[in-house]
DNA sequence: TATTGTTATACTCTATAACTATA
DNA sequence: TATAGTTATAGAGTATAACAATA
């Protein structure tokens, strides 16, 4: 069996492939993709401390924490205490933050529709739905 | 658009899983996917160098050196100097890495079997072929 | 005693540079 | 001079352990 057909190998390039992409089409908004997913689950939902991004994420709170330092340094989250459990940091967006989210956003569905191009419209779809069986365990629209 | 819709999100945990996978599968045979990957090239064709399997595989000639250290440990393969370039190793696989390759291919044949087995036989057949498409970009049968 | 944020440490992977021996 | 094998080094990424503050 040829190397190239081997499903290990296909998913790493693919997804190697994919990662360049994205790195590419995200570096001019200063975020790669794990941060643009730390602002994109901080939008969804308020207030969520470091270590509730972290589960959200499936990364742990030691990877959160540099993380949360690069945001911070380019403005676009801010950590304050909550008031009501003080060991507790609440990430919030800053106004910037909202916008590189919403720009960077976009950029990425981009990057992922001419990735998927190739195959065309419904089997681009078909790919997704298969990755999702694979990886979440259940169908469209399940859950 | 929930995190778990994400291509690369889904590419990235996909990978993980089969490699996780895999790993056990292939762990009583004392090889991983990459050791499994050389053997394959070498079975494939002959006389290779080292470089000349980093090639196939994609691989730098520097990994290549600690992989064939492995194999060469385990009793997998032999070096032996080329008499035409004494620049170059040949790369051997003995009776052992044959016997080795041949079972552990059987394991890993069936570890893809059942990760694609949620999809049924023809999702997961549409699969493989649509990963071809993105990163080797020829449809089946072509090149 | 357990949890949150943090730091330090270690371990894997990978990329680069440099050395040797050969051509 | 260029190539093959090797070694050493450095960088990203990630997992673990420990510590201070707080509950």
């Amino acid at each position: 069996m040829p190397l190239e057909a081997r499903l290990g190998y296909l998913l790493k390039h693919a997804q190697q492939r994919l990662t360049r992409a994205s790195a590419e089409a995200l570096a001019p908004f200063g975020v790669d993709g794990h941060e643009l997913a730390v602002l994109a689950v901080l939008a969804a939902e308020y207030p969520l401390s470091q270590v509730e991004v972290a589960g959200r994420l499936g990364v742990d709170r030691t990877t959160m924490v540099a993380l949360v330092d690069g945001l911070e340094d380019h403005g676009l989250v801010e950590r304050r205490r909550s008031p009501q459990d003080r060991r507790k940091n609440i990430v919030e967006l800053t106004a910037a933050g909202h916008d590189c989210l919403r720009q960077a956003e976009l950029a990425r569905r981009e990057t992922e529709r001419r990735f998927l191009a190739p195959l065309g419209e419904e089997a681009g779809a078909a790919l997704v739905r298969a990755l999702r069986v694979l990886v979440v365990g259940v169908r469209e629209g399940e859950e």
